[in-house]
RNA sequence: CGCGGGGUGGAGCAGCCUGGUAGCUCGUCGGGCUCAUAACCCGAAGGUCGCAGGUUCAAAUCCUGCCCCCGCAA
């Protein structure tokens, strides 16, 4: 097949790049992608990013809001894929709608399976504190990102990489294995190889709460996760009943009581973990435009010694 | 009309309710002191208080409209 006939599924930003992809190796007969909802401040509809680009590609946009109800399924088997390409829909799909392409569904996943199979892979790799991740292609079957992959490419994490640095990487990366590798899959020259069943770690969903700063964590952990939960939800703590969001921080070696303040100066909020300290560069209060760690301290005095932070 | 906070010298804040001299901490500049410090002491510069209108003898402060920044929720 010179042109396969390809339905694309997929959401966010992330997506973008992938569905870009997919109008280079053949026909984009349809998109799929969730429904517009309110978003931001005043709850303005707005429309998936994938959706924009398939707007202006002049393709067909479905947008169900229900999967596995049989109309579904018929409305899509009237474009006869040949191929469904899957890149963070946010869905999981029934058995029938994997079955329907004539070669199957492939996804495109943020990680080196089986390595953080879930929904936060990107996430979960640096709150591993992993140095290097990448995206697989698979051929998806009925389990969470359980397929047999076809194809990864990898990507180094720096140590300041957050999941807003490691986001756009990682999506053109997205876009680049589909070109590559596609087309040898679609002509039958590129097989499959089903995950080994060693390394297996799971990157479920991130919910709000797990952004909340426990200082009786290790300060290595805690600097890890922040840059994990960058740009949502972020890592946060209470200070005087209020949001205060953390941007930046360092892990440092010093000790004491956790969520006791050791140092507040020019160079940072040291505070003290379950294990070394944090020392808090880069502060947001509720309300605030973010802030270095030192112009907030001349407008909010903490004193060292003090257990200012709630929640701990 | 989703809920809410904010815009005051270069930075972070107070003052606003209860109109009446522009305040605090830091930075900057000049001088002094110290082996030394995010040091300390003395002095100075720097602000149409987001914009426009209104009320008033008088507005950062009260009223109206607009612009901009941000948090929450979804």
């Amino acid at each position: 097949m010179s042109r396969p006939r390809i339905v694309f599924m997929g959401t966010p930003e992330f997506a973008v790049a992938s569905l870009a992809a997919c109008f280079e190796l053949g026909d984009v007969v349809a998109v799929v992608t969730q429904p517009d909802k309110p978003k931001g401040r005043g709850n303005t509809v707005t429309a998936p990013p994938v959706k924009e680009l398939a707007l202006s590609r002049g393709v067909p946009v479905l947008q169900p809001t229900k999967l596995r109800t049989p109309p579904f399924a018929e409305e899509l088997r009237q474009y006869a894929p040949d191929i469904c390409v899957v890149t963070a829909y946010g869905r999981i799909l029934p058995k029938d709608l994997l079955e329907l392409p004539t070669k199957g569904c492939v996804n495109v996943h943020g990680s080196l399976l089986p390595r953080f199979r879930g929904a936060a892979p990107i996430q979960w790799a640096i709150a591993h504190g992993d140095t290097e991740t990448g995206v697989s292609l698979m051929v998806m079957d009925e389990g969470l990102d359980t397929g047999p992959v076809l194809a990864m490419k990898r990507l180094p994490i720096a140590p300041d990489d957050t999941s807003a640095t490691l986001y756009p990487k990682l999506a053109a990366l997205g876009g680049e294995v589909l070109r590559e590798f596609l087309p040898a899959y679609l002509s039958g020259e590129l097989k499959p190889v089903p995950q080994p069943s060693e390394g297996m770690v799971l990157a479920p969903i991130i919910e709000k709460d797990q952004g909340r700063l426990d200082f009786t964590k290790p300060a290595v952990e805690l600097e890890r996760r922040l840059r994990a939960f960058t740009p949502w939800p972020g890592a946060f703590t209470t200070l005087g009943g209020k949001l205060l969001k953390v941007h930046r921080a360092m892990a440092s070696g010093g000790s004491g009581t956790p969520g006791t303040v050791l140092a507040s100066g020019p160079d940072g909020i040291e505070v003290a973990c379950g294990e070394g300290s944090l020392v808090l560069l880069e502060l947001q209060p509720e309300g605030k435009r973010v802030m270095r760690a030192a112009d907030f301290l001349l407008g909010n005095k903490l004193v060292p010694g003090s257990q200012p932070f709630a929640g701990a």
